[in-house]
DNA sequence: GTCTATAGCCCGATAGAC
DNA sequence: GTCTATCGGGCTATAGAC
């Protein structure tokens, strides 16, 4: 993904040629990823609007002007935030249609993938979805020319493997079971450790939500005893 | 649920015994009722700090220092939206462990019975999610003791169907999993419309659902043959 | 690049006339 | 119960000294 949001003017302004600049971009670059590290966590907790910059700015370790001497505005941080979840996650899932294993363990691999992303990165995870769930009124637009060609192919190539088998279920729905039911363990974390009294989600936790998982699509294929 | 957040001073105030109480309090009870209609809209579009009081009443159609007679802050007024939400959920579902059915058609049932919530209420359950995937900073008490216990008898009652069966999935991830996709009808309901092309979800569409999912649930339990 | 200061705005909530 | 008016505070963003 392009780095459209980032401030180039000011980069551009940093004397080039000399033997400070590469060290002083390398500075700019660190305090960036700490900056968008933060906004990360706190957007998520907080939503886009009842995160404040000071927020962010305290939590990085610097003044909400000096915050804002690095991103033009709360908007583009925001932007940023997000392109930067998204670019991880596409890069991330091994999109089903490129994949040339057969497709149960093309299933099992992309479960596997999208479940790993919400332990890695929940807070990314969360930012998207509270973006989605309001509507996505400032995000539509990437969605649309990011992640709904991606996800239409995953379906179409589920689809063509399920249609000469007869499988009667949809293909559709079931990737939407996926995508939500995998994405659960990053947004719904609070409510599991309730659920589940633990105060953490452990590697035997996500172990078990796999294995689940998987066995409930390929149970919907109706392949559940090749899976074993 | 009680409606211990309700402006009970208030309505103590009304002159009790006149024949003009029943029609006031009437009317006051439909324009709580809009209110919270329209709070509960604009909360799911907006999240809490996103949400004003002046858009909220805008929506119900009275100015904001009117809406706060009614209640008496936007955090009460958020927390009775919330209330309201649960409460009809709560109502909604016939818990799996208070079924007589055989478990396979109890879980279709559970299934129907959350889809059609999030068909039914969308704004509630996104209001809902917000709230859980934000941390539940506002609400973890309630969803502590009155969401989870439900949870945890369903997950033990169908885990004592299960383990005579050696059915080696999860119980716990199996009802994680049903909750997920189930609320994702009403919370990524616009991500849907984008993949889908469609601008509504119809009739058809929830129908394949509620048939996907069962046959998923069902699968992983290993009777998907006992289903069609 | 990092400070102090502040503009300019909108918010939730209250007071009080009618 | 419904108005007008307003207070006090927090917010994003900018200006300008250093």
């Amino acid at each position: 993904m392009d780095r459209t949001h980032r401030t180039r003017s000011i980069e551009a302004a940093t004397s080039p040629g000399s033997a400070a600049v590469s060290r002083r971009a390398r500075l700019r670059d660190d305090l960036e990823q700490v900056i968008l590290g933060e906004a990360e966590r706190v957007f998520a907790d907080k939503g886009f609007d009842g995160a404040t910059v000071s927020d962010i700015a305290e939590a990085a370790g610097l003044s909400k002007q000096n915050l804002m001497y690095y991103f033009p505005s709360k908007q583009a941080l925001y932007e940023r935030v997000l392109d930067d979840v998204l670019d991880d996650w596409l890069r991330s899932m091994n999109a089903l249609a490129h994949s040339d294993l057969p497709m149960p363990q093309a299933l099992r691999l992309y479960i596997q993938a999208k479940l790993e992303f919400s332990r890695r990165r929940p807070a990314g995870s969360r930012v998207y979805a509270l973006e989605v769930i309001s509507g996505a009124k400032q995000y539509a637009q990437q969605i649309k020319s990011k992640v709904v060609p991606v996800l239409r192919k995953d379906i179409a190539t589920l689809n063509r493997w399920m249609e000469p088998r007869q499988v009667k279920v949809s293909a559709e729905h079931l990737m939407f079971a996926i995508w939500a039911a995998t994405q659960s363990y990053a947004d719904f974390a609070t409510q599991m450790q309730l659920v589940t009294g633990r105060s953490s989600l452990s590697d035997a936790f996500f172990a078990q939500a796999q294995e689940t998982l998987t066995q409930m699509v390929l149970g919907a294929l109706g392949s559940a005893e090749a899976s074993a």
